[in-house]
DNA sequence: TCAACAGGTTAGAATAATTCTAAACTAGAT
DNA sequence: ATCTAGTTTAGAATTATTCTAACCTGTTGA
């Protein structure tokens, strides 16, 4: 399926940024950016697109499921007096957060750390709704 | 123990606006905040402290392991082309991510999901290092 | 006790990511 | 071919956070 029919799919009008980007972005493989390394890419292939839309399109992308935006629990950072090992409950009705002591979850497969890599610590994050 | 002695532990001069932060902060209870929510509380109080200097209090403390900060990968939002269910890895020398398949990760224990809550989805990060 | 100075505080400027605005453009329907 | 609603754009606006440079204050040791 080309990045056209792509896009007529989840009803977004196949323009020429657009399709740029779905090419840059939707070749299959999975991968990990930001608005400002594509725009980089598409700068380097002689093309030219404004931040702006590249944000427009990223975000209408994530809105009919094309993406996926990495949690990051808002924009602001939030300090935690718990310093102890824990996770969190995300309220995403209002972004609060509640704690979870570490055992209370519990672990019966983990991945294998990358090589001459060691862990530096698990965070579970289990987003509630109302 | 009493403030100045927590401060004095750690071998950060306790001066006024530190006291005061430490006194809103580290009494004992669990609490999530931001700069700005800490700055209304002190405020409030009619007391008054610059928003720089609550950013360097609550970096310093961050830094002797008074406060822990939550997560954020980074302050620029990523996206990712795998919309699908899965989990990351964060390489924290680069901070990059890497994919992990879901069922890569089991669960032997978790937590009840709050009254009047549903789970909107779990997720988990295995920060590494070299 | 107090002078001296290293370290801390501050207002306001600077930076950086992202969104908004309003004007110009264009895909697709007629 | 024309019209219109949806898009794109440059640049301004916004927001969180850090930097700067001048001023202030704990602490040390004479």
């Amino acid at each position: 399926m080309n990045v056209v029919e792509k896009l007529r799919n989840v009803n977004l009008r196949p323009t020429k940024q657009r399709i740029l980007l779905a090419k840059q972005i939707l070749d299959g493989k999975n991968k990990h950016f930001t608005a400002e390394t594509i725009q980089k890419e598409v700068l380097s292939n002689g093309q030219s697109i404004s931040l702006a839309t590249i944000y427009n399109c990223l975000n209408k992308f994530v809105s009919v499921g094309l993406l996926k935006q990495i949690d990051q629990q808002g924009e602001v950072t939030i300090f935690d007096t718990n310093v102890s090992h824990h996770h969190h409950f995300l309220n995403q009705n209002t972004g609060e957060l509640i704690d979870i002591d570490p055992d209370e979850i519990g672990f019966s497969k983990l991945p294998d750390i990358p090589n001459g890599f060691e862990s530096d610590g698990v965070e579970v994050l289990i987003k509630i709704k109302e």
